[in-house]
Parts: structure tokens; C-alpha cells; sequence
DNA sequence: AGCTCATAAATTGTATACGATATCGAGATT
DNA sequence: AATCTCGATATCGTATACAATTTATGAGCT
């Protein structure tokens, strides 16, 4: 045997991915049910989770490197708070990278990838219908990824992963009005796109659609709020 | 007291620059004393550094998210192999992002920031002509990091790192000739541009200077070699 | 000889113990 | 009353111990 491909899937996302502290925190800042600077303590984590302080800090220097979460030596972590310098930097980022894998999806997207987008689309849609804001927000965030993902392009996929991870918790700090109207309407019109091979058209409405969002953000008062972690993660 | 700014700097690169496993691994990498696909058995890693495998294994970690390395669970790290597809995927997005730092270098670049270009290119020089294989590497790679940090991007100087750090794995693996005289070249052009305050020219020279090194590369064997750890990272 | 399976050695995964640093609070001082 | 000092407590950083898994070795079999 020369090399087996298994190892090839389970190398890339088996490190932080099984790592219960790395999954339940990342989803708790994508569903605003962490916010911003929110303290998080080793042994509280250890309690809530059940494992070592070993496997709590491996999840909290994953956490850190996809700068989810802020580590300072001697102090602890705490939930990121990305300056509105930061927001911007993440937004024109994106702006960059995105309308570049939309543009590869329009290309390459398969029907079951376009089955999969429309499927999304709709449980935001309903989850917004339902008012579960924090669903709805990581659904969202899901469907820029996915773009990335049909767009083949794994590395372009790790970056626009990491800027729609920050999204959440600039969303948390910086965005003030109703929100995700614009989204569907949007997220809609650039599946159209990409079904119908268009990559021109999927590139600059994704450009627009985060054009529009960047610009809606809103930089004034960043308050702090302590609620318990145990209510935050837990559920 | 409300908030140490300190802490910003420390929290950013102390996590794992403070990791002299981390540091030494990345640094070997970039020289190309370590060849992608050496193993790193944490025992050994430990002895070179005279550290426990605690701080190992956070290192290993690190650089397994930075994508140097490649851990796979219960069978240990070694040192990645970008397959031709990642080293496509690489290059196509450096010429994605870098054209965007080296335009907004061009357009906020500072005489001291000219001043420590040039420097670096000289030292470059002076390193290709010593024979310095790895160190004119390293530097190479430095130039393009560096006109990231000048762009003042700190979002994207991160992913331009990344880039550039695989990029020495890809070197390692896919290019044959005789390198880095076009990058003497390139980069004193990219110079003049910066320092001239042209960031139309800055984006096209780099672009183009991303071009050349990705179509230069050539994709055949990707043989193993083993030789001892303790000399690929001590010296 | 080549193969299979069992056992031993090596290596990694996780938990815990201990030392270092920071935080908090009581009492003294200005 | 506010500030400062110093000890107690809590929290983090690192090393080590033990369990789980993989790899290496060799006897026995076809």
C-alpha cells in the first residue's frame, strides 16, 4: 500500500473539527449566542463540555488562529471584538475574494450543487419566517461558503471560511437594522445566476450584495454584556 | 484601566511566534532544509528543542493550521505535500490577492517603507550571489510579505503569508531551473513602481511576476527523501 | 519463500499535577 | 475617602503520567 486516500479527507477537517469546544464555540459565535468579548474560562469550558483543560486549550488556539477568539497570554480567552477598522478590512477582503468564487461556481456548479444552494435558501427563508435570527444568520453565512466550496477552489473555500466566521461577530457589534431582507432577495437572484452559467453576472452580484452589506454597517458603540456560559453554549 | 493596548500586539504573534517549535519548524520549511513529506516524530521534536511534547504538539497544531504540515490522528505530523492541484490553487490565488497589496502598497508606501524594500532586495541579491540558496528563499518570499504589511491589510497580510509560506513547499516540490533571477528583476521593478506611487503598475507588475513563477512550474515526480531531523533543523 | 496472526515496542491522545502569573480583597497609609 | 501594599485565591502555562492506537517483529502455517 502506498498511500492511502482516506487520510487525505481525514487530515483536513479532523483536527479542529472533533475537537467539541472548537465546534460548540465556533457555532455559538456563528449564532450570536456568544457575543463579542464574551470571557471564556478554561475550567468553565472543561465543565460545560466534559473533557480536559488539554483538549479546552487545543479548541481555544484553533479558535484563536481562525480569530474567532482572542488569547492573551497569562489572561485567558475571550470572544474577538474586531475593531471597525478590522469589519472594514474583512468586508473589502471579501469583496475581493467572493465575486472570484462565484465566478468559478457559475462555472462549475452541478445540478445537485444548485439542488443544495436552493435547499438552503429555503431553511434560511423559513427560519427567518420563524424568527430563529441566530439559525437564520449561520445559514447565511453557510451559503457563501457553499459558493466557495462548488467553486472548487479549496484554498480561496479556508479564507472565505474564515472572513464569514468574523462576519458573525461584526454583524454582532456593527449591524444595527433589520437585517436579511436585502439577503434572501439576493442570495436568490445569484443562485439564478449561477444555474444559469453566468459567471459575469453571479461575480458582480455577489460584488453588489456585499457591497451592500459593507455599507450598511453601522460603527458607533460596541457595549459589553455577562450573561452565564452555561445558557450561551448549552443550548 | 480600561484597555491595555499591549495587548493587541501581544495577542496577534505571540501565540504561536512565542512557539520556538513552531518558529524553527516554519523557518526550516522556508529554507528548504526540511523536504515536504518528512516525518516530525514529537519525541524527536522535543529533544531539539529541549521542550515538552505539550508545547510540541501546540506547534505541530500551528503549523498544521497554517497548512505546513500535515497531522494525521494517531499517526503523527509530517511535513505537507501540496499536490499539483493545491500548488494551482496557490499561485491562482496570489495572483487573486497580491495584485490588490501591491496596488495599495503603491499608494501608501512611506520613504522608510521604500527604504526597508530596497534593503531586502539587497540582501536577497547578496544572498543568491553567496550561494545562499535557502536564505535568498526565505527573502524572496519576505519581499511579498512585506509589501502585504505595507498595504496595511492586516486581514489580507495574513492569507498573503499563508500563500507564501506554501509557496516554499510548492518551489520545493515543482520547480526545476535555476530560480530567482526574474525575481531580482521582477522585484526592483515592483520597487520603482511602489516608490514612484503607480499602483495601476504595481498590480500589473506583480501579477505578471505571480504569472511567470506559476506557469514555470513543472509538474512530474514528487520523490521522497529521508535524512536525519536533527540536521535539518539545528543548523 | 511468502503469508497470517499474535505479541511487544513505539507513538500518539488525554488527563492530571505542579509551578508561575494575575486577580481580588482586607487592612494600613496619606 | 481614596490609594497602596500584601496576602489569599483563582487562573493560566508547562511537564509528566497513563491509556489508546499504531507499527514492528517473529513464530507458525500453507
Amino acid at each position: 500500500m502506498k498511500h492511502d486516500p482516506r487520510f487525505d479527507e481525514a487530515r483536513d477537517r479532523h483536527d479542529s473539527r472533533s475537537n467539541p469546544v472548537f465546534v460548540g464555540v465556533e457555532r455559538a459565535i456563528h449564532e450570536h449566542r456568544l457575543p463579542p468579548g464574551t470571557r471564556l474560562a478554561e475550567a468553565e469550558l472543561c465543565e460545560i463540555y466534559g473533557v480536559s483543560r488539554t483538549i479546552v486549550r487545543a479548541g481555544l488556539q484553533a479558535l484563536t488562529h481562525s480569530q474567532l477568539v482572542t488569547l492573551v497570554p497569562n489572561r485567558g480567552a475571550s470572544v474577538a471584538k474586531p475593531t471597525p477598522s478590522d469589519a472594514q478590512e474583512v468586508f473589502e477582503a471579501r469583496e475581493l475574494i467572493e465575486p472570484r468564487t462565484a465566478r468559478e461556481a457559475a462555472r462549475r456548479a452541478t445540478p445537485a450543487d444548485i439542488e443544495l444552494l436552493r435547499r438552503h435558501s429555503a431553511e434560511e427563508h423559513k427560519a427567518l419566517e420563524a424568527r430563529d435570527y441566530g439559525r437564520s444568520l449561520r445559514l447565511s453565512g453557510l451559503f457563501h461558503t457553499e459558493i466557495a466550496r462548488i467553486s472548487g477552489q479549496k484554498t480561496l473555500l479556508g479564507f472565505v471560511d474564515q472572513l464569514v466566521s468574523r462576519s458573525a461577530l461584526i454583524i454582532a457589534l456593527y449591524w444595527h437594522r433589520e437585517r436579511a431582507r436585502c439577503d434572501s432577495q439576493c442570495h436568490e437572484r445569484l443562485i439564478d445566476a449561477i444555474a444559469a452559467a453566468k459567471p459575469d453576472e453571479a461575480e458582480t452580484l455577489m460584488r453588489s450584495h456585499l457591497v451592500d452589506i459593507h455599507t450598511a454597517l453601522d460603527f458607533r458603540d460596541a457595549g459589553d454584556s455577562s450573561r452565564d456560559l452555561r445558557d450561551m453554549l448549552l443550548p
